[in-house]
DNA sequence: CGGGATCCCGCGCGATACTG
DNA sequence: CAGTATCGCGCGGGATCCCG
């Protein structure tokens, strides 16, 4: 089983998958590339797509509208379009996206705080002869 | 800038991106394919290569092996070779390992929490017209 | 038993060009 | 401004065979 295509419903296999294993599922929402940025991005309130692209700079187009269309998938980014000229698009975190930012912090903190310790087990086994 | 390879040291970009962004450093240490389950059947105390092989059914031998050595290099997990014929080589979690099952609890909890809400939010999604 | 070495395929993702 | 469409590649990872 490989990980699950954000854009599509899955298919029967997948739907076991996913309900036998509700960490797959988290992971495959924001274990991706971009969506855990864009998330902690719209944190801050909402933003209007041209922000997103210059606030993370390196992003691509495609995979900015993709992974914004697949977090509004999954209920957790909600998606307003203004009909002035030229159109306005607003992004912002639905309160199920928000309610994501409190475990993502644990995450983050455990990865602040272990950054060093990481770095020398790293240095260590790299070190060592093999 | 893509995600990290956990099996060779960063390059001097790559040192900035790890450095800079601590959230990426643990979705590439747990993020992939099998790590997260690795952690999650080491919890429950060590187990041998074929333990591990059995327990996780689908994971093929080479990502066992290769997971296992990204995750130790990490100082996640450490490995023990007993020199018996034939050889037992053993695998436990590191303080380090376990410090990060709390964390990924929180993570757990809220897909746990929040499977129904995002299972809903796809189906109506994916009903509506476009 | 616990791996290593190779081969190869799919798809995640970047680059580029075009549109209402 | 906020996208869509198309092309192409790198690499994650499965399959298979071999080894001490």
């Amino acid at each position: 089983m490989s990980t699950l295509n954000l854009l599509r419903p899955p298919n029967p296999e997948e739907l076991r998958y996913v309900a036998d294993c509700p960490i797959r599922t988290v992971l495959d929402r924001i274990g991706d590339k971009w969506s855990y940025l864009l998330v902690l991005h719209l944190a801050s309130g909402p933003k209007r797509f041209g922000e997103l692209r210059r606030g993370i700079e390196d992003i691509s187009q495609r995979m900015l509208t993709e992974t914004l269309r697949s977090l509004q998938r999954d209920g957790l980014v909600a998606r307003t379009v203004f009909p002035t000229t030229p159109p306005a698009v607003e992004y912002r975190l639905t309160p199920l996206g928000q309610s994501l930012l409190e475990p993502m912090g644990g995450l983050v903190a455990w990865a602040i705080g272990q950054a060093e310790a990481i770095r020398a087990a790293r240095e260590a086994y790299d070190a060592e002869p093999r």
